[in-house]
DNA sequence: TTTAATTATTAGACAGGTCTAATATTTAAG
DNA sequence: CTTAAATATTAGACCTGTCTAATAATTAAA
């Protein structure tokens, strides 16, 4: 099935957005893609005829299995390009993730089949995310947010929720990144900020927005 | 300047088609893209009014300046591409043209200078090609074909002028790669095919549409 | 130098992906 | 339960890049 730039940006926002509740309206992929409704609306028509969604009007929209499966191998190139970018590039972490929008789309097995050679097969991309194997399955951990843990708990932050350039650069600048060991020292439950200790630093403040978005691991 | 793929594509072709003569016609890029003549009419249009060529009826059509240096850019891309496909993905010669073409539509000038510094700044792709500077501006080199050289000259391989992919795997196959050194044995007058020892082989026959395409460099 | 072949252009159509304006349905609020 | 707000669809237009059919200009051959 070869599919245009186009068709692949729906697919993947689709996926994206439908991720917890497997389904997602016209309103919220408009926004997502920046392209109006009645835009959506129409391609919807035509993904249904092609067999990657169930659509009826004005019902929320599915992935069919097959529309589940060409969306995840696009991710998939998107987290295994995002990881080359990084481990064998040398481009920062809040970087890549502009660029490896524009290679998602490139349609060469071989050259994705080598960069998931010379990365050693990952299962996880720069952010955390797991990356869909070849068939589009996904190997899941079961995430906790770091605002769901408690005061002296131990935890490993093992993925971040938000990519935005800013996000990134907010959390290089704090000096967290995937891996850093984090203890919680205690929880304001007006609202919801945190007080937590990492590498060397103590009783260092974490605002909910931030803690929400956040991923970890407990450690016992 | 946001070009389009497809903008892209052209620029590409009429660059390749007008580098000996400077000029090129409607019919050779219309053959050179697989697309029908009147298209490329109304491209050339386009292209005059965004002044990337020189665009008369009926006259054959040349870049401007600044259509000369976007073109180049591109193929600044494609051939570093190629040689960072090879050099440090480890893919084959002749498969690294169709990833290529694709990757040098890629629109990151960081993503360019990182590859740029991986390799080292190089001058020339894996066909021996030179790779133009950011500016646009080719290192020439003075190409001797093989077939123009006399019995007893040695000499060494340093481009080719076809890079399709039969030309390439017939190439490895005979174990003639970039850089071997070829002494001339002799030369048939009649059909003008060659003997040469290179490597460890001795009187190995190449003919004639074979020597054409192959440039080398004098060795003294 | 007239004709035939080659190369090039004009005119008009079409498909993909987008938009705006108008209308319809669903959901939430009063 | 009626109305307002939010979400969704229909209808029709537009632009880009493509095509085919018809015509024109240039070049090569007879």
């Amino acid at each position: 099935m070869v599919k245009t730039f186009t068709e692949e940006n729906y697919l993947k926002a689709i996926y994206y957005l439908s991720e917890e509740s497997g389904e997602v309206g016209t309103f919220e992929i408009s926004k997502h893609l920046q392209i109006k409704m009645p835009t959506v609306t129409s391609m919807m028509k035509k993904f249904a005829d092609k067999n990657w969604v169930f659509y009826e009007s004005y019902k929320p929209i599915r992935l069919t299995e097959k529309g589940r499966e060409e969306a995840a191998l696009i991710i998939r190139k998107h987290r295994l390009t995002e990881l080359f970018l990084v481990e064998k590039m040398g481009i920062a972490w809040h970087e890549v993730h502009d660029i490896a929008e524009q290679l998602e789309h490139i349609n060469s097995a071989l050259f994705f089949e080598k960069i998931d050679e010379l990365l050693g097969f990952p299962k996880f991309d720069p952010h955390g995310s797991p990356i869909p194997d070849k068939k589009g399955s996904i190997e899941r951990k079961q995430y906790l947010k770091l605002s769901e843990c408690k005061p002296g708990q131990r935890v490993k932050l093992t993925a971040v929720m938000n990519s935005s350039d800013e996000f990134l650069k907010f959390l290089n600048q704090k000096e967290i990144a995937l891996g850093v060991v984090i203890e919680i020292l205690e929880k304001e439950p007006f609202d919801n900020s945190m007080r937590i200790s990492y590498n060397k630093k103590t009783g260092e403040y974490i605002s909910s927005p931030v803690s929400e978005k956040l991923l970890v691991e407990r450690i016992y």
